[in-house]
DNA sequence: AATATTTTGCAACAAAGTTGCATTGTTGTA
DNA sequence: TACAACAATGCAACTTTGTTGCAAAATATT
């Protein structure tokens, strides 16, 4: 566990740190995407605010991680399959929030439609986001 | 315009003022979809900050405007189309956000595909939000 | 092990959003 | 049109969220 987070680290030639190794095996441990937030509930004892902010800006610069939009001003962000390079994110999976228990999933097992645009509009990343009930909190 | 503004305004039982009407026709002037900061700049003289948070929660609750998730922490608001009821929103078109000139278009044009989704998971909302080059910033 | 580089924490700040309450504006009714 | 009932607004104070500069600490390099 612990070497994979370091081997993570080391591939996209980030120093290895405490706050860096412990944010990214809360991304490992949960699956699901996480906000600024949780992460700061999960480990405001360990480290700073700002460090969590540059830690994640930095984890999205490196395409170890990527944001899904949302509409309640609270950017989530989750980790990415290894054919994200820094800087070119491919996340052509759809994102679903939950609004019962607000947990947010990556749905790999579908991918986003092509999208025919009008005249002149030319798309270079495509978010399909679906908020509902997931499988835990139907009944 | 002063009409239709007002005629909106009523139809969704809300009383006729100022703020709601000055708000209302800058959705209808610009025709794009709004951020809290837009429409404070073009109109912080005449109200203040709260009366347009305010203004827009009761918007969206009424399901005259419909909110338009975002990577970047600044929620876009849009006018809905005639179909969105109070708390039923149905805005299933395409969203489209210049990386450039950074406007935030609605696509009408284009339907949002449906998706099948895994066992248990039901879908309420679903939101496709591609962002680029518009018409506008091409050369 | 010593130095160069990077990361972190702190402090101070800026921006964004919220809440309570008195004042003002709007609506329906006589 | 005037009045009472109600709703919306502005103000102030506050909380939350995000940013920046810089010294101290940790990490990497030789």
């Amino acid at each position: 566990m612990q070497d994979k987070i370091t081997a993570i680290l080391r591939k996209h030639q980030l120093s290895i740190t405490e706050a860096r190794k412990k944010i990214l095996s809360l991304f490992w441990e949960t699956g699901n995407a996480l906000a600024h937030g949780d992460i700061e509930q999960k480990s405001s004892e360990d480290f700073d605010r700002v460090t969590i902010y540059r830690t994640l800006q930095t984890f999205v610069e490196k395409g170890i991680i990527h944001t899904i939009p949302t509409s309640d001003n609270s950017v989530r962000y989750a980790l990415c399959k290894d054919e994200c390079a820094a800087g070119h994110h491919h996340d052509d999976h759809v994102h679903f929030i939950c609004d019962d228990c607000g947990t947010t999933y990556c749905i790999d097992e579908v991918s986003v439609p092509k999208v025919k645009l009008p005249k002149g509009f030319s798309a270079i990343q495509t978010d399909l986001v679906i908020s509902g009930t997931c499988n835990k909190c139907e009944q």
